[in-house]
DNA sequence: TCGGGTTACCTTGCGCACGATGTAATCGTG
DNA sequence: CACGATTACATCGTGCGCAAGGTAACCCGA
């Protein structure tokens, strides 16, 4: 029988071996333009729609508080969003885009293809790697959650 | 045409959130073995074959010094690997396991099987994921590297 | 053999990522 | 209305992950 301690068997270590180079392939793009990956990430998300919570943008990228409000106070900084609070509700940060921000969009606008050809994933591979993906990761959720006794 | 900027196009986003999800997989198991996932990682590679420099080490994991050099320093603090500088060569210095270190592949064999149930991957979509996320990788690599300029 | 280049590793600084803890605002219930 | 629970966020500590800048050991050609 295979070792299950082998390494190249083991999906988790090439997705994690994946997810850097993606993100390598990525860094000196978005460096040009000032930006991180997970900066970049956060934008993504205001630039489909703006004047969002903090909450929902970490629901979104599934990232937590612990990484966005430093993180966004880091875009606060460079001019890219404003921060202020919903008068409706004192709790909630409503994270803006600023003109730079939204100027940022155009300045990207050669990202995506960039990375499109770097990845040489044709359009039915992707959409299927992402598919595969999303099953898997709901799946660990799942399992992280409840783990396998949850079930009814 | 579709938005090139959408979230949920990018397989990209797709990578990066099922890598953060398989390791929060890991975190609860290894975490009762005082391991975190890169740690994990090193140990399997040393599982594989024990005594390797630390070059080789970062090789297998696609990893640098800057990260290798204190999470093995822990490793050691932790009394599961000994660093000792090889006589022929005073520059490299050779990672082994020790008797814990051994002993920790037996306290982990639940780990693999636990991993493989939560992410829910047959054997024949595991291999194909992997297959298609090496290309990936390699691609990404290629592309870092050169850019598409250097083709010939 | 000697001096420049290379190699292997270490350290520092910064930015995630996450758990744990704290705080103020809001909600819900008696 | 009071007050305990919940919600939305901030902060702190730890551990990656990577770039940049170091140091000591080794190699190699003149």
């Amino acid at each position: 029988m295979p070792d299950e301690f082998l390494l190249d068997e083991q999906a988790c270590f090439a997705l994690y071996a994946a997810s850097r180079a993606v993100t390598d392939t990525y860094r000196p793009l978005l460096g040009e333009l000032g930006l991180t990956y997970p900066q970049y990430l956060v934008l993504l998300v205001l630039w489909e729609s703006d004047a969002r919570p903090v909450k929902e943008i970490g629901e979104a990228l599934h990232l937590d508080y612990g990484t966005l409000s430093p993180l966004l106070k880091r875009l606060e900084a460079n001019g890219l969003v404003t921060r202020a609070r919903l008068p409706a509700d004192e709790r909630t940060v409503v994270i803006s885009l600023t003109e730079q921000g939204r100027t940022m969009r155009t300045r990207a606008s050669a990202v995506p293809s960039a990375i499109g050809c770097a990845l040489g994933l044709d359009d039915a591979s992707r959409r299927e790697l992402i598919t595969t993906l999303r099953r898997l990761t709901a799946s660990a959720a799942a399992y992280s959650l409840g783990g396998f006794d949850a079930q009814p």
